[in-house]
RNA sequence: CGGGGUAUAGCGCAGUCUGGUAGCGCGCCUGCUUUGGGAGCAGGAUGUCGGGAGUUCAAAUCUCUCUACCCCGACCA
């Protein structure tokens, strides 16, 4: 491709509205343009890499035994009915109505229709198993699109979806998929991490999150220093802690006329807030209109968040979690938010494990203006165990739930995910198979996600420096960057550069060939800034002497070559990887 | 959806408080010079000042309203 006819718009200054540095990059590079809010258009360089992205995928995938089909983008609303999400979406789904009004969305995903396809087409379990996959434009009306193709409205994904009649099937499957997930991003070149996910409202014990490691990641993913552990900060477990063996101090009331938070309360009796418990109050599962029976308190060691994730799947409380309002707290309590304890509290209590171990702690006394001090949970406020949960976010520093370390942090971008459907679509959407016995059986499935657009943009955080992008080579959008200078006033740059680039495309290189009529320094700052592995540059200087310069764009140092070497250097590199 | 912010030339911004002929830098076009890290000189083009309504002799500027976009919080690849 000659540079001189390609549509590469690159800026000089950052574009405002771009916060993070994949979106910059993007947009100064002339990858995308923004359309509107969420919504990208792909530039020739960009969509360049978008394809190389979506080639490894099928690579993988068909390897591991995946096809690859084709569904729609717009789907009808009756598939969405009988499957039970028409209801349940809300409005990240896109509907809209034909001209015979009939109800239609844009697919956010393609359980439905797969789950489809598979009912109208696989009778038998002799079938089984079988996966499939596309590559598609997914609609999902975010709340707040955002960080640029990172966060989308409208996003190109690699959707799979595989049915078994076994849960043993499955798990292979399941594995293979995992498999090949850490095969196609090594071969992207990205620093990842496996972890452990939450399954969502879907259920199923296996789910697996694939993040990009990367300071802008939106996801905090929690690895155990000394062993295999790895999850989401939503999933992410600590060991349980030993009960305390200090002893019970005796209970005192102490006023707090104006301490209402952990810290004030802490610091006005002088305690840490590891030694505070706070209380949280949710709304109950059920019949919303009992007001006094339908909170639930959760209660915390002062230093520990809530983890909603968690607080949601506990028993009894509602889904998803919703909390109290201060009416119903007054309501419940005759007392504010800042002085509630576990002690008399007058609703259903549940108690994180690292609360329910403490021998001795602060809390409020369930009366404005007071707290109380030095609280045991056998003498003062009973509880069973079953009222023991885990309801919190771990912490750095938490022993690791395996004993193997202790937990840290990382923040990663979800690229990938992993998961198991069960027979969610397949039951209720009666895809059944017979089996061995001519009975109809409905067949586990299996989902697997893969954000393509996405994955451009995490490569992007990866990799680049304050000049540009540094693209790993086989995402390049173009291998090999020729650069002529002052071409217009010397034949034989003019000459070696056309002779330089042919020779490069006919032996199946890819490569940019940059003809335009700019001065060098404008040449340099738009190379760099876009990133292309390898560079030969040509000018009058260097050829009086009969070299050319190579020089890889992530070294960067230049070294002098004949055209010959130059370009066997950048072949045997290509060939090498 | 709640909270905050912005909207002036292709991009980045000033001008708005205090109403009075719409500006700067980059980019773009022409010419000359220059040519190894975002050139210099000269000339030039480009604006419904986000839309609508209002106040006023006069509105980018004041008022009301609508819209779009961005940022911060709860969902997801």
């Amino acid at each position: 491709m000659r540079q001189s006819q390609l549509l590469l718009p690159t800026l000089k200054e950052t574009p405002a509205d771009a916060d993070v540095i994949s979106h910059q990059l993007m947009l100064r590079a002339g990858l995308i343009r923004q359309l509107a809010s969420g919504l990208y258009s792909w530039l020739p360089l960009g969509l360049r890499v978008l394809r190389n992205i979506e080639t490894i995928i099928r690579e993988e995938l068909n390897i591991s035994g995946a096809q690859e089909l084709l569904m729609p983008v717009v789907q009808p609303a009756e598939l969405w009915e009988e499957s039970g999400r028409w209801s349940k979406m809300g409005d990240e789904m896109l509907r809209m109505q034909d001209r015979h009004e009939r109800d239609f969305c844009l697919g956010p995903t393609h359980e439905e229709v797969i789950t489809d396809i598979f009912r109208r087409e696989v009778q038998s379990y002799k079938q089984l198993p079988v996966n499939f996959y596309q590559i598609q434009t997914k609609f999902r009306d975010e709340r707040r699109p955002r960080f640029g193709v990172m966060r989308a409205r409208e996003f190109i994904m690699k959707d799979g979806y595989s049915f078994h009649l076994d849960q043993t099937s499955f798990d292979a499957t399941y594995q293979e998929m995992y498999n090949c997930y850490e095969r196609i991003l090594r071969r992207m070149e990205l620093d990842f991490r496996a972890v452990e996910a939450d399954t969502g409202n879907i259920g199923g014990n296996n789910s697996h999150e694939f993040h990009v490691l990367a300071a802008s990641g939106e996801d905090t993913i929690v690895y155990a220093s000394d062993g295999p552990y790895a999850a989401n900060l939503e999933k992410a477990v600590a060991a349980a802690p030993e009960p305390s063996t200090t002893t019970a101090e005796p209970l005192e009331r102490v006023a707090t006329p104006t301490q209402k938070t952990i810290a004030a309360v802490a610091e006005l009796l002088d305690v840490a807030a590891t030694q505070c418990v706070k209380t949280l109050v949710v709304k109950a599962q059920g019949d919303a209109t009992e007001a006094a029976n339908n909170l639930i308190a959760i209660i915390l060691r002062g230093d520990h968040e809530l983890n909603e994730i968690k607080a949601a799947n506990l028993p009894g409380v509602a889904q998803p979690l919703a909390f109290a309002d201060e009416a119903e707290i007054v309501a419940a309590f005759a007392a504010h938010p800042g002085s509630l304890g576990p002690v008399q509290c007058p609703i259903p209590m549940l108690v994180d494990r690292e609360a329910a171990a403490l021998a001795s702690f602060v809390c409020g006394a369930n009366e404005d203006g007071m707290h109380f001090q030095g609280v045991s949970w056998q003498r003062d406020c009973p509880i069973v165990e079953e009222q023991i949960v885990d309801a919190r976010n771990v912490v750095e520093g938490d022993p690791a739930p395996d004993g193997q370390g202790e937990l840290r942090f990382l923040r990663g971008i979800e690229v990938g995910h992993i998961f198991q459907l069960d027979r969610a679509y397949s039951e209720p959407m009666g895809a059944f198979v017979l089996d061995q016995d001519g009975r109809d059986t409905a067949p586990i499935m299996g989902c697997y996600g893969m954000g393509v657009t996405r994955l451009v943009a995490a490569v992007i955080e990866q990799n680049h420096d304050d000049r540009g992008i540094l693209w790993p080579e086989p995402l390049a959008p173009f291998s090999l960057h020729i650069i002529a200078l002052n071409a217009q006033k010397s034949a034989a740059v003019q000459e070696t550069a056309e002779q330089m680039y042919q020779t490069a495309a006919a032996a199946g290189i890819t490569v940019l060939l940059d003809d335009r009529s700019e001065r060098p320094g404008v040449k340099f700052a738009d190379a760099d800034l876009i990133g292309i592995p390898h560079r030969i540059v040509i000018g009058d200087r260097g050829l009086q002497n009969g070299v050319v310069e190579y020089k890889d764009r992530r070294i960067g140092e230049n070294e002098e070559l004949s055209p010959e070497s130059a370009l066997a250097r950048v072949t045997d590199t290509l060939t090498n990887d």
